[in-house]
DNA sequence: CTGTTAACGTTATAATATAACACTATGTCG
DNA sequence: CGACATAGTGTTATATTATAACGTTAACAG
């Protein structure tokens, strides 16, 4: 049996995260393996920098953490944007559309697009696993096909309203 | 009595869209008047050109379109910037984040974020008007204040489910 | 008018993303 | 093994989207 996943609004609570990001780690390697994709060096380093946080960092971020680690080579963004490529087509990162950044899924293997919800105090991204059936129910309506959704909720964390009053 | 609002998904269905352009200029004048707002000419100017389809534009091409019908002054994209920024705070047109494009409000005057049906066939993008309370509950179990929300749901709309078979 | 502010115009530049093409590693088959 | 096909990488240049900074003009209140 596989490893659990994580529960939704991870990053809005205490948790081990160093075991979280070895879990998660893990995962996606098992992942890549059962599906026969490479999981290269290079997108493994992009998926680990991706993996250290559960913030969203920007292209450049990532590519600039790249460069932190390898001295002496120079990293161009194309590298970045092709493994980050991958890892999205994989569905074991998300891209945060309202950020233009990526952030590590929390619980790999749905392809389908989350839910996050994004403090704009902290700048912390919780992700959500709602079946989200207004919605599916509003598109079925129509007869739209859906194939990916993107759902952002900006606002306010419980933890922020307190630091706030 | 103010007159009514557009019903959802009205972009994929036929309709006299002379007469909803009109009535939605109307009620972007009536709203800034009520508002005490300035819905300046170049305000306008963008938001008309918004209007004359259903269809989301990017900045750039809007600044084009600027720039083709005010024949002798050249159009710098702050100016675009600037008036998207006004519209988008008073609700009269949304900003598709997943296409980097922004979009008439079909219903003006919520400011709390819409939903899109995005069909990525024929590039044809509707605006719902769901109570979103899947998504709203499971924020609200967690604390979380919300401010504003984004939905963008990409696939296919029945007319493009037709043609393809 | 005249001071005050909001909106506009202009220039330059930042931030994000991709095209195009050459090179290298990986795996397949004779 | 060695030739081939293909997937992944590296490199350069450039496209696309967005904003900073600062001066000018328009609107409005007293
Ligand atoms: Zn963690
Ligand atoms: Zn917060
Ligand atoms: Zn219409
Ligand atoms: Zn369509």
């Amino acid at each position: 049996m596989s490893p659990k996943t994580q529960s939704p609004g991870i990053a809005f609570r205490k948790h081990d995260h160093r075991r979280c990001q070895r879990q998660l780690l893990s995962e996606a390697t098992q992942l890549c393996a059962e599906r026969n994709l490479r999981l290269t060096s290079r997108r493994r380093q992009v998926l680990e920098i991706l993996l250290a946080s559960h913030q969203p960092m920007g292209a450049y971020d990532i590519l600039a953490e790249l460069n932190r680690s390898s001295r002496n080579e120079q990293i161009a963004p194309p590298i970045v944007y092709r493994a980050l490529e991958f890892l999205l087509g994989e569905g074991l990162i998300h891209r945060i559309e309202s950020l233009n950044a990526f952030i590590s899924c929390a619980h790999p293997g749905h392809r389908c697009g989350a839910q996050f919800l994004i403090c704009r105090d902290c700048d912390q991204v919780a992700e959500l696993e709602v079946s989200d059936n207004d919605l599916l129910a509003e598109a079925g309506d129509l007869g739209f096909a859906v194939d990916h959704s993107v759902v952002e909720i900006t606002g306010v964390c419980a933890e922020c309203q307190k630091h706030v009053g």
